[in-house]
DNA sequence: CTAATATGTGTGCGTCATGCACATATTAAA
DNA sequence: TTTAATATGTGCATGACGCACACATATTAG
């Protein structure tokens, strides 16, 4: 029991090791930068205080950090329904970068599980659908989870979060 | 394939974030510093240097974070054998953190297998020791995977690092 | 055995990502 | 309508880094 523990810390240090080292080479920030944009890119127009709770940051952190993206001409705040609000959305170069840092996640993950066989990949596959399944989880929690996923492949989601009310 | 990727990077993901939270309610630093209390704790004083490349920072990088250790009375430099190193210890209260951290990681991690039965359990375990058994990796890389590992639970362990030769 | 080079450490300085406290505008509630 | 809640932005500070440099000690070449 504590030995898996362990090893499932080993393999999640590993994986978000080489999700970090992947997206800081495509962008040219750290920390929940990437994050953003994938959420961002959506293109539902969420609000900072929407995306603050997603990524788990405070209010001026995420005030500061969609700086940095507009100033990198990445994302653009457009006005929200309500007059208070923004509405955040990518630019195409911003949406062509977003491309680029779900790619490169895969890309970085994908060699630790090719050494598996195909009956291997499947059967971690299910435990893994199964473990996240299993989390109590509330929708925000789910998008936070998600928030660097490429929903196109993640077919049959475990964790169906809504990012269609995000 | 790119679904099972995908399933890792958010457990992945899911595992950092949670080490990362314990750690940063057990000590009142961030970043790589659980790491290197770990791997200082060890006792068998590793040179700034060495550490360094464990944790993948700068040379100065390092220093501080060490700075920051050592004002916390949680770690001391010693004379190295070479009369340019420096010798790391940690200090009791030190190493008491340490198990903290150690403890800490798996409570935080656990969880997320507990849904899991005994049998889904084993199979987990065995896919991520062959998953890690295939990494090609240098004993260097290996001390990176393991920075934060509690060797005492991780029997058997898919890639043992000599931290006797760190 | 001395001179050149490599290694290991520390420091000044800058930067990036983030939080806290505050100000301001808008909407909702009493 | 006054009051409270919501949403954003800003000045300021901090923590965790990296770069470039200076300095001491080892190692190697000549």
């Amino acid at each position: 029991m504590d030995r898996t523990t362990n090893l499932l810390g080993v393999v999640g240090l590993a994986v978000s090791d080489r999700i970090a080292q992947a997206t800081n080479e495509i962008l040219k920030h750290s920390g929940e930068t990437a994050a953003a944009l994938v959420v961002i890119g959506y293109g539902l127009g969420p609000s900072n205080d929407e995306l603050r709770k997603i990524l788990g940051l405070s209010h001026s952190g995420t005030v500061r950090l969609i700086d940095r993206l507009a100033a990198d001409g990445l994302v653009e705040r457009r006005a929200g329904s309500d007059a208070r609000s923004v509405a955040l959305y990518a630019t195409k170069p911003g949406k062509a970068l977003r491309e680029k840092i779900l790619k490169g996640r895969l890309n970085s993950i994908s060699p630790l599980i090719e050494t598996l066989t195909d009956a291997e990949q499947r059967q971690l596959s299910t435990l893994l659908h199964k473990l996240l399944s299993s989390m109590e989880t509330t929708d925000l929690e789910r998008k936070t989870l998600c928030r660097l996923c490429d929903n196109r492949v993640c077919t049959d989601c475990p964790i169906p979060a809504e990012f269609r009310n995000v």
